[in-house]
DNA sequence: TTCCAGGCCCATG
DNA sequence: CATGGGCATGGA
């Protein structure tokens, strides 16, 4: 089989990386494989992979429209260095956003997102990969790629909606499905359209996330910061728990989870949510530090 | 076997 | 407010 790579332009000259963007948690939809990269955006299959600074890649759709697709899937019109200068100067976010050098927040799909973080709860990473896989099989799209590769895209809203309690339970989501369901019939009706939530203040497009059953503060956080454009969004989950309280609450013995709701609310600045990608990303890579 | 995982819901003090 | 049990599933 021929494989065309194709070069995805970059912008800046800032450093980049493929692995810690795709692997961090923030997507469920891309698996590797020696250094390649597969998995799909919305009806899109894409192979990718990194040689030095460049990101090359294969295409179901034409290149054109995967170079935009792209783009703005790994943030490349950002500046990331802006980015990071708004963070608070402390030891530990320094060192964490040295650690993970190339580290970008994703802009993915808003119901993608939805439905990845609502199979996300009580679930490990890989966890939730698997069930994201199956979904994908059974009431996905194929997509063949001009190299042979066959991929199977996650299945929209309108698809999920379609599906039975019990469907749904055989892609081993346990009690996620009817969440999932009712989601996906809410978005699918158009009684709730997410990318709408873009425009509204962060607080109000949560609101409207957390009325979904099965989705609280984290998970609309992930949701607001991974797919709807508000970088303010902080997902507080285990790790960040972790290091709140071991880190940035080492003095305080009891702290009250209001406490630390203001603290994230506040301290980090206006790109938030990126700080915490960084964070996130250090401790789940260094565990030890936050034993106990 | 037991424990826990990018939580959330619901019932109690 | 905040605490605790329950919830499906699978891997360590």
């Amino acid at each position: 089989m021929p494989e065309n790579w194709e070069i995805l332009p970059r912008v800046d000259r800032h450093p980049f990386s493929l692995e810690l963007c795709l692997a961090s948690g923030q997507s469920f939809a891309w698996r590797c494989s020696n250094g390649v990269w597969t998995g799909t955006i919305r009806d899109v299959g894409l192979v990718l992979k990194q040689l030095g600074d460049e990101v090359l890649f294969i295409t179901s759709k034409n290149n054109a429209e995967t170079i935009d697709l792209l783009s703005h899937y790994l943030a490349f019109d950002e500046d990331h260095a802006k980015i990071t200068e708004t963070f608070p100067k402390d030891d530990f976010l320094i060192r964490a956003v040295k650690y993970c050098g190339g580290l970008r927040v994703l802009r993915q799909d808003p119901w993608e997102c939805l439905a990845g973080f609502i199979l996300s709860s009580t679930k490990q990473i890989v966890h939730i990969q698997q069930i994201w896989t199956k979904l994908c099989h059974c009431w996905g799209e194929k997509i063949e790629l001009a190299n042979g590769s066959v991929l199977h895209s996650f299945p929209t809203a309108d698809q999920i909606a379609r599906c039975s309690d019990r469907e749904l339970r055989d892609c081993a989501m346990g009690f996620r499905a009817p969440y999932l369901l009712a989601a996906a019939k809410k978005v699918a009706s158009g009684e709730l359209v997410l990318k709408d939530l873009k425009k509204l203040p962060v607080s109000e497009a949560r609101e409207k996330l957390v009325e979904l059953h099965g989705v609280g503060r984290k998970i609309a956080d992930c949701v607001l910061l991974f797919s709807l454009d508000h970088p303010e969004a902080f997902p507080v989950d285990t790790w960040i728990l972790k290091v709140l309280k071991t880190i940035y609450f080492k003095k305080k013995r009891n702290v009250t989870s209001k406490r630390l709701l203001e603290f994230t609310e506040t301290y980090f600045g206006p790109y938030a949510g990126h700080a915490q990608q960084y964070l996130f990303h250090y401790a789940r890579m260094n565990p030890g530090m936050f034993r106990k």
